[in-house]
RNA sequence: GCCGGUGUAGCUCAGCCGGUUAGAGCAUGCGUCUCAUAAGCGCAGGGUCGGCGGUUCGAGUCCGCCCACCGGCACCA
C-alpha cells in the first residue's frame, strides 16, 4: 500500500492557537483525509514547539514550571484541534524523550560528518563599540566611530556548515521542481541560494531550557534547530528504526510561507549532512487576513477558531477556508463573507439539495429508490468531476478540487428543475421516469458528498447515512465510493435541515476587536514578530536565525540576533539604571538614501548639544511630521553604523505590528532631561 | 534601492502557445416552478480587461515605459 507522511509546523505554546494557525492545520487535515480516501496509508503529525525562551519566560511569569505549563497548553491545543475535527495520528512535543533522542542522533551524525565546528568565531572587535565589526563597516581598516583599529578576537560557539550545502541544494531544486511549492516561494529560495549561504549558529550557551548539545553539554541546541528535527523524531529516529524506515522521508511538510526557508534550505541541509533522505515536498501556505489586515494578537484582531467554528459549525469553517482561499495565496476572512458563503454553499445549495432529494424519495417512494440503469448527463459529469477533483487535489489546488464538486451539485439542482419529478409524480404512467430521476439525483448527490468528505468529515458522513450509504468513514475509498453506482436499491431518509439558513443583522463580531492587548514598548520600531502573531509556527524567529548568527568572516554578531535573554527575565533597578534614557528634540529629519525604514534625525540632547540618531520609523513617519517633536531616546548606546551613517542612540517607540508610534509628552521637557 | 508577483463586472476570482459579441460564482433586478432551508431554475443589468505607447490583419493575452498594491532581500540597537 502506498504511504504518505504529512506534517504541519509545530506551534509555540506561549498563546492559544488563532485562526491563522488553525488554517494551516485544517488544510493539512484535508490533504490527509484526501490521501486516506485514496487508499493511501497516511501518517499525519502535528505538535508543539516547547523549547523556546518565550515559553520559558511565559511559564515563569505565570509562576509555573515550564514543563507543567507546556502540559497545560498541550491540552488547550488539543481541545481546539478536536473541535476542528483534525485527524492527526500523532502529536509530537519537543520536550518528549523521543525528540531528545532524535536531536542527539542528528546532531551527532552532523558532527561525525564534520559539519559541526566548535565555534571559535573570529572577527574584528572594536573595544570602544563593544561589538563585532564587519569588514564592510571598517574604513581603511579602522572603526569609523572610534578611529581605532579593531582587535581580531575569537569567541566560542557551535556552527553548522550550511554554506557547504549550497551546491547540493541547488542541484536538488533543479532535479525536483516540485520540492518547494508554490512557485513564488521556490523562486524566493532560489534567489537566496544564489546569494550564497552562511554557516549558522546552532547552540545557545548558559541556558537550561532545551536539549543539551551532545558535543558540549554546557550549551543547548538552538530552538529552531531543535524544532525542525521533530519531523524525524515523531517517526522514531533514534528510538524506533523500523518505524523510521516505514515513514521517512516525509512526503509533505505544510508550513507557513514565512518559514519555508527553514524547511527548504536548512532542514534538507541538516538531513544531507546526517546522511538521511530529504523530505519530498514542502508547501508554503499563505496567511488568512481579517478584513484585509494582518491578524495580530497584539492588536487583538486575532480570531478565535473556536468562535468561528461555533458560529456555523466546524465543517462550515473548514469548507470556507479550503474553498474560498486559493491554496498557497493569502486569503481574507470576515464573518460577513463567512455567513454569505455558508448560506450560498451549504444552506441553499448542498443542504437544500439533500433535503429535496430525500424528501421526494420519502414522499413518492417511501424512501426506497430503485435503479433503472439509464445513463444520464449527470453520470458523465460525475466522471469528469472525479477526474478534475483528483487532479486538483493531487497538486494541492484544494480550492479547485472543491469548486469542481460544487459544479456537480449545481448540475444536480438543474437536473431536478429540468426533469421536475414533482410533476412526474402526478401521473402513475410516469412511474419509471420518476424512479430514474430520483435515483439519478440521489446518486449524483451521494458521489459529490463522498468527494467533499475530506473537507467536511462529520456532515458528509451524516448526509451519506441519509442517502442510504452507511460505509464507515475509515472504509471509504475514492475508487469505490467515488464511482457512479448504476445499480443497487437504496433507502433514503428525510430529516432536519443540516445547515439552516442564517441571516444576521450585523454579522460583524464586536468581541473580536474588543480588547486590544497592551502594545509592546520597544526601542526602535519595525521589528515585527510575524511568526509569533501569524503563523506561530515552528522554527522560530526567522529574523533571528539563518542570516544573523553566521560565522563567515563577513558577519559579526557572535551568537544570535536575538538579544540573548538571560535565564532570569527579571532585572534589578541597577540593571535598569545602566540605560540612560533622555528627552530629545528633533531639530531636523531626512530620509536616509536607499533605505526604506531609516530616518536620519538631528536631535538636540542638551542645552546646546546635538547628535545624530538613525531611527527605523520611515514607514510610519515622514521627515516633516517629526521635526520639532520631543522624543525619548537611549543616550548611552554604543554608536552603530548603518547604511553608511552612524547612529548615536535609539529612539523609543511603541511597536504595533511594524507600525511605529513615538512616545509623546504631555508638556515637553527640556532636551537632555533624564527619563526613568 | 534590487528581485518577484498582482492589478479583469459591486465582491471573490477563471481566462492555455494572441483570433468571432470578455467568462464563472456570490450579490442585485425581473420572471418561473413548488419537491426543498422565502431555498431551486431561467433571464437581465453591470467591465475604457490599472494607465500610456508599440508590434500585429488582429492584444485582456506579446514588448517598452509609468502608476498602485503585495511579497522577498538590503536596512530597522
Amino acid at each position: 500500500m502506498p504511504r504518505f507522511y504529512l506534517t504541519t509546523a509545530i506551534d509555540y505554546v506561549n498563546s492559544r492557537p488563532h485562526l491563522g494557525t488553525a488554517y494551516e492545520k485544517i488544510t493539512a487535515d484535508v490533504i490527509a483525509r484526501y490521501k486516506r480516501l485514496g487508499g493511501v496509508d497516511t501518517h499525519f503529525v502535528m505538535g508543539n514547539d516547547e523549547h523556546s525562551q518565550n515559553v520559558f519566560r511565559r511559564a515563569r511569569e505565570l509562576g509555573q514550571e515550564p514543563l507543567a505549563y507546556c502540559d497545560r497548553m498541550e491540552q488547550e491545543f488539543r481541545d481546539v484541534w478536536r473541535a476542528l475535527d483534525l485527524s492527526f495520528d500523532d502529536f509530537i512535543r519537543t520536550t518528549q524523550p523521543r525528540h531528545k533522542a532524535a536531536v542527539e542522533t542528528i546532531v551527532t551524525r552532523i558532527a561525525a560528518a564534520g559539519d559541526l565546528y566548535q565555534a571559535d568565531y573570529e572577527g574584528w572587535y572594536c573595544v570602544g563599540c563593544e561589538a563585532f565589526k564587519q569588514e564592510k563597516d571598517l574604513v581603511e581598516g579602522l572603526c569609523p566611530i572610534h578611529r581605532t583599529k579593531p582587535d581580531w578576537i575569537k569567541e566560542r560557539n557551535h556552527f553548522f556548515k550550511l554554506s557547504a550545502y549550497r551546491d547540493r541544494l541547488l542541484a536538488h531544486f533543479a532535479e525536483h521542481p516540485e520540492f518547494l511549492q508554490p512557485d513564488v516561494r521556490r523562486n524566493e529560495i532560489l534567489r537566496l541560494l544564489d546569494a550564497g549561504l552562511e554557516d549558522i549558529s546552532i547552540s545557545r550557551a548558559g541556558q537550561s531550557w532545551g536539549i543539551p548539545l551532545p558535543t558540549d553539554p554546557s550549551s543547548v541546541v538552538y530552538v529552531w534547530f531543535d524544532a525542525l528535527i521533530n519531523y524525524a523524531s515523531a517517526v522514531g529516529l533514534g528510538t524506533d528504526p523500523a518505524l523510521f524506515d516505514t515513514w521517512w522521508p516525509a512526503d509533505l511538510h505544510v508550513v507557513g510561507k514565512d518559514i519555508t526557508r527553514f524547511h527548504a534550505v536548512i532542514w534538507p541541509a541538516m538531513l544531507m549532512s546526517a546522511g538521511l533522505p530529504v523530505p519530498r515536498q514542502v508547501f508554503g501556505h499563505g496567511w488568512v487576513h481579517l478584513r484585509g489586515e494582518k491578524m495580530s494578537k497584539s492588536l487583538g484582531t486575532a480570531i478565535d477558531p473556536l468562535e468561528a467554528a461555533q458560529r456555523f459549525g466546524a465543517d462550515a469553517l473548514r469548507l470556507f477556508l479550503t474553498k474560498e482561499i486559493p491554496y498557497g495565496a493569502d486569503g481574507d476572512f470576515t464573518f460577513e463573507r463567512f455567513e454569505e458563503r455558508y448560506n450560498a454553499d451549504l444552506a441553499n445549495n448542498l443542504g437544500n439539495l439533500v433535503n429535496r432529494v430525500t424528501a421526494m424519495g420519502a414522499r413518492y417512494r417511501q424512501g426506497h429508490l430503485t435503479p433503472t440503469g439509464s445513463p444520464s448527463r449527470l453520470q458523465d459529469l460525475a466522471a469528469t468531476t472525479v477526474r478534475e477533483y483528483g487532479a486538483a487535489m493531487d497538486t494541492y489546488a484544494l480550492h479547485q478540487g472543491v469548486a469542481s464538486v460544487f459544479r456537480l451539485l449545481d448540475a444536480t439542482n438543474e437536473y431536478l428543475a429540468e426533469r421536475a419529478p414533482w410533476t412526474l409524480a402526478k401521473d402513475p404512467a410516469n412511474a419509471a421516469a420518476l424512479d430514474e430521476v430520483l435515483f439519478t439525483a440521489a446518486e449524483s448527490l451521494r458521489l459529490a458528498t463522498v468527494l467533499l468528505g475530506p473537507v467536511m468529515p462529520a456532515s458528509t458522513q451524516a448526509i451519506l447515512a441519509r442517502l442510504g450509504d452507511h460505509t464507515p468513514l475509515v472504509d471509504r475509498r475514492l475508487a469505490v465510493d467515488g464511482a457512479w453506482r448504476a445499480a443497487g436499491a437504496r433507502t433514503v431518509a428525510a430529516g432536519e435541515a443540516l445547515w439552516p439558513r442564517v441571516v444576521s443583522a450585523d454579522p460583524t463580531t464586536p468581541d473580536v476587536t474588543a480588547a486590544p492587548a497592551p502594545v509592546q514598548v520597544r526601542a526602535l520600531s519595525g521589528v515585527s514578530s510575524v511568526p509569533e502573531d501569524q503563523s506561530s509556527a515552528t522554527p522560530v524567529s526567522p529574523v533571528a536565525a539563518p542570516a544573523a548568527p553566521a560565522a563567515s568572516a563577513a558577519t559579526p554578531a557572535p551568537t544570535s540576533a536575538e538579544p540573548a535573554p538571560s535565564e532570569d527575565a527579571v532585572i534589578t533597578i541597577d540593571d535598569f539604571m545602566k540605560v540612560e534614557l533622555k528627552v530629545g528634540k528633533v531639530l531636523a529629519a531626512e530620509a536616509v538614501p536607499k533605505s526604506k525604514k531609516l530616518l536620519k534625525l538631528t536631535v538636540q540632547d542638551g542645552a546646546a548639544s546635538e547628535r545624530t540618531i538613525l531611527a527605523g520609523i520611515a514607514e510610519s513617519y515622514t521627515p516633516e511630521a517629526i521635526v520639532g517633536r520631543t522624543i525619548a531616546f537611549v543616550a548611552n548606546l554604543a554608536p552603530r553604523p548603518m547604511m553608511g551613517l552612524v547612529s548615536h542612540g535609539m529612539v523609543l517607540a511603541a511597536d504595533t505590528d511594524g507600525k511605529a508610534q513615538l512616545i509623546a509628552f504631555e508638556t515637553p521637557p527640556a532636551p537632555g532631561t533624564r527619563i526613568r
